[in-house]
DNA sequence: TCCTGTCTGTACCGATCGGTACACAGCTTG
DNA sequence: CAAGCTGTGTACCGATCGGTACAGACAGGA
C-alpha cells in the first residue's frame, strides 16, 4: 500500500482548517480524512484518542504559536508601543484580515466549550495578561490596563464574529485600525 | 394517545435554547424532542421542513424580538441618549448578564453560517443601522456614528465570546459598562 | 352520531457517525 | 535475509443521525 511518510505535526494545519470550517462535531472523520489525505488507519495511529486528541493537538499548536509570536513579545519587549503594533499586524495576518475565524472563539461559543475548557480559558487569559503587561509599561495604571486589554481582546473576537456574519472582511480591518488608535493613546 | 395541545410558537423558546447549547448540528431530534416535550410526530407536524425550518423559525422570532424591543426604539425614540441606555439594559437582560450566548453570533462562527446567511447578516446590519441612527441624532457625524455603532456591536459580541470562554459572566457586565461610557460621550 | 382536520407516538428507513481490528507495506536495524 | 517497528488501507462494528409513514386520539362542526 502507498506510503506517503507524514508526521503528526504535518497534518495539524489541515486539521485546524477542518475544525474551523465545520466545527468539532461537524468535522467528521470522512471530512478529516479527505482534507488531510490520511485514512483512518494513519489518523488513529497519530491520534489514538480520536477526534478529541486531534482537536487537543490543534489547540496546543495554536496556543504555542500565540505564546511565541504574540504573548511573549508583549511581555518582554522593551518597546511596548512597538510590541502592540506588532501584535496588531500579526493578528491581521493570522486571521487573514478577517477571512479566517478564531478556532478558540468558535469552540467557546459551541457545544465543545466544556470539553476544552482549560485551553479556551487559558488562551484568552494569557492574551489579556500579556497585553495588560504591555499597556502598563506604556504608562497605564493597572486597573486601566486590565480594562483596556479585556476590551481589546473582546473587540478582536467581536470583529471576527461580525466579519464572518456579514461576510465582509473589511469589518475586521477597520476594527483593528480603531483598536490601534485606542491602544496608542495613554 | 396523550394530547397536550401546544402551538408552534410555544416551542420556539425551548428550541432556541437547544440550538444555543448544542449548536445546529449538535441539536439532534432526540435532544430537541426531550427539551420541547414533543415527539417527532408533533415536531414534523409543526415544522415540515425539519431542523432547518425549526432553526429558521427561531431566528425569525429572535429577529422580531430585537426589531421590536431594540432596533425600533433606537430608530424612533426622541431621546436617543435614553434609547441607547435602554438598549444596554435590554441587552443585559436578554443575554442574562453574559450567561447566555448570542445564537446568531454562534451560527455566524459555526458551519451553519451559509445556510442562514440572510438572517445572520440581516440581524447585525439592522443593529448597526439602528444604533447608528441614534448616535447621529445624539450629535455624531455620519462617519463617526457608523464607526462607533460597528464598534459597539462588535464589543457586545466579543464580550459574549469572552464571557463564555472564560466562564465569567462579569466580563460581559464590565464590557457593557465601558460601552455605555463610550456611547455617552459625543 | 359520524366526519374531518389537527395533533401525537412509534416503528422503521438508509446513511453516516466515531471507533476498532487487522492485514500488509516498507524502512531500519541486526 | 530476518525481525521489528511505523505507517497505511479497508472491512466492519453498534449507535445514532435526520426523516418518513402511518395509525390512533381527540376536538369541532354537521
Amino acid at each position: 500500500m502507498a506510503r506517503v511518510v507524514s508526521e503528526r505535526a504535518d497534518v495539524l494545519p489541515a486539521l485546524g482548517e477542518v475544525f474551523r470550517e465545520h466545527g468539532f462535531e461537524g468535522a467528521s472523520l470522512a471530512l478529516i480524512g479527505a482534507r488531510t489525505g490520511l485514512g483512518k488507519g494513519s489518523l488513529y495511529h497519530f491520534f489514538p484518542g480520536g477526534k478529541e486528541e486531534m482537536a487537543e493537538a490543534v489547540l496546543a499548536e495554536i496556543d504555542a504559536w500565540f505564546t511565541h509570536e504574540i504573548f511573549a513579545p508583549l511581555r518582554e519587549s522593551k518597546d511596548p508601543r512597538q510590541a502592540i503594533a506588532a501584535m496588531l499586524q500579526a493578528i491581521d495576518a493570522y486571521f487573514r484580515s478577517g477571512r479566517r475565524i478564531c478556532l478558540i472563539g468558535a469552540f467557546a461559543l459551541g457545544a465543545t466549550r466544556d470539553r476544552f475548557a482549560a485551553r479556551v480559558d487559558g488562551y484568552f487569559a494569557a492574551w489579556e495578561e500579556a497585553l495588560g503587561q504591555a499597556l502598563m509599561r506604556l504608562g497605564h495604571r493597572k486597573k486601566a490596563a486590565v480594562a483596556l486589554s479585556e476590551d481589546a481582546v473582546a473587540a478582536i473576537q467581536g470583529a471576527l464574529v461580525l466579519a464572518r456574519a456579514r461576510n465582509d472582511p473589511a469589518i475586521f480591518r477597520r476594527a483593528l485600525a480603531r483598536l490601534g488608535d485606542r491602544l496608542r493613546t495613554v
